[in-house]
DNA sequence: TCGTATCAGTGAACCGTTTAACTTCAGGGT
DNA sequence: ACCCTGAAGTTAAACGGTTCACTGATACGA
């Protein structure tokens, strides 16, 4: 590679007969004359100087990047979440490293280990009570989406109210008669159940619903072959509950494999409420996907400038009724 | 924030008596003895020690992060594309940092211009015939999937056969008995023509089809609007040929909006192949995305270690024949 | 007139690695 | 006994910025 070379401060500071660090203070507008600034500003623009961001950064000990760690990027809702997270992060200008768990607490473990050089994480935890959380937690600003981390102070938490959210559809499934309901829950390795999981199982019960419910991976072509075989053994349920739009596409997928109608045949509810589950009338839970990455994204930076101690944002989910559910 | 202070392999040279230069060769496994680079990695375990990659990135001139421009994230494919890249590089031990240039020329054009810190860049571009690529393409090695750059000497190209993809999709639309059909490609503000719209206007004209361009942003909100007035004006064409996948979802949205049946009132047809488009039956033109990932990571690798020096691959593509293209 | 605060800018240390060039020493061939 | 070689380490100079502590000069009030 060529690797034309680029212009260093020294070129700069030399070029206006100035020091290096006058023309560092300068291209940042501190403690020099207007006049200089201006002088350095246009040496700086002829010569094509910028600042190496890495030098910068191993002096300053500040990167402008922030990590971003996804509990599975198979999700489409994730996916979503990650590149509105970039978006935001780079109009405030931060670079987002994108990283993705792929549903395996091990991965995530690992992943978080190694980050290194960025000014904060953002992530959506697969194992919320891994006990390295903690640990990292007090290197580093954390801002956790979804599951609050176990006895890690965080900087920040934007915690979905995942209570509230199952009742509403466990609910609502009743309320159309459904009485034996498949609840397909993303597979997480070697984690405990979720609280979430849990809530699941106590309010079926007081809700009178018989419940099985089977975990799962994100990502369409896996979760279809999941669901077949729940949708294709005998005593087949009346309603599959997903907890994630993804999941649910692909249970949708093995629907018209075998050429059961939703939602005669078999109801299909899903949880996050991804653009496309407009297209494809899948009643879903919605969470404000939007609001979450604006909050994160204030957040986090907020954290890295240690302009904030800490501080818990909870989402309220809402049901958008549409036309994968049923009456039985 | 109370930041713990990680090991510096100065402390790591004390514990074992060796040189800072010692360590830094040991962990990599040069120079030193064997036996020594055991009682390092020892050392260097018990004291938690993981060399800072911004330092080393500093001395070394190298990060292990490769930029990921993407077209415009709006588009499913392409963040399919990302995620999928991303994870490639995580498995040869490299950060992918992602970018959005949304389909607008200028945000490129900044984006590209402000990277710095990357060891290589992979771009899909908006604007392929922009001036600025030539002079970046010779500070770094540059793959680009999908257009060749004009006269830049890129790294490396994957570029799709768009002429083919083009023909076969016009050449089926006419073979079903279309003959107006509407065509909606991505947004490129101020940017001239792709080569794949010119070619879609040649070719349409050889097999005597009647087509009305239009152009659409990505994403499935502006493109049900921009749907929605082409099919809901009098006058409506047969078909619509999508040049993505995430266009073609916004047009059946409008065609459900409209209470249009898809294909009986209007024949759809997409560009990429989703996954979710085998849910819902859109027939689209594939584009083998795991060879398309797999390839460009192999080569920005290969082009970041010097040890390749142009190349060039060709994509073709196939047609997959779903329920969205009727006859007339 | 003197002391002192303020402003604009300088010099040098520092951030934590890598790497080129050099030293030291043991072993081998002649 | 001598030179040469290679292995195992060491030294010190980068890498390209930021920042702390300081200097001179100018202005200011008493």
């Amino acid at each position: 590679m060529p690797q034309r070379k680029r212009a260093t401060i020294r070129e700069v500071a030399k070029a206006t007969g100035l020091s290096p660090a006058a023309v560092s203070y300068a291209l940042r507008g501190m403690q020099v004359s207007e006049e200089t600034q201006r002088r350095v500003r246009r040496a700086a623009a002829e010569l094509g100087y910028e600042a190496d961001p890495i030098a910068r950064a191993l002096a300053s000990g500040r990167t402008g990047m922030i990590g971003v760690l996804c509990g599975s990027l198979e999700d489409l809702w994730q996916q979503s979440l990650a590149v509105g997270i970039g978006r935001t992060l780079r109009e405030k200008d931060h670079y987002a490293l994108i990283l993705d768990a792929a549903g395996d607490p091990d991965r995530e473990s690992t992943l978080a280990r190694q980050l290194r050089g960025v000014d904060g994480l953002i992530v959506q935890p697969v194992d919320p009570a891994a006990a390295f959380w903690a640990q990292l937690a007090d290197s580093l600003p954390i801002v956790v989406i979804g599951d609050a981390l176990k006895d890690a102070r965080t900087a920040a938490e934007v915690v979905f109210d995942n209570h509230s959210g199952v009742t509403m559809s466990l609910e609502y499934l009743r309320a159309m008669g459904h009485r034996r309901v498949a609840v397909l829950t993303p597979t997480r390795a070697g984690t405990p159940d979720r609280p979430a999981d849990r809530h699941v199982t106590d309010e079926a019960q007081r809700l009178g619903l018989e419940i099985e419910v089977v975990t799962c991976p994100q990502g369409l072509a896996p979760a279809t072959e999941v669901a077949r075989a729940i949708l294709g053994g005998q005593d087949r349920p009346t309603a599959v509950f997903c907890f994630s739009d993804s999941i649910a596409y692909g249970v949708l997928m093995a629907a018209n494999a075998l050429d059961l109608h939703v939602p005669r045949d078999v109801s299909v509810m899903g949880y996050d409420d991804h653009p496309m589950s407009e297209l494809l009338g899948l009643t879903s839970v919605n969470w404000n996907l939007d609001g979450i990455v604006q909050a994160a994204v204030r957040l986090v930076i907020a954290a890295a400038d240690g302009t904030i101690r800490r501080r818990r944002i909870t989402q309220e989910p809402f049901l958008r009724d549409r036309t994968s559910v049923g009456a039985v």
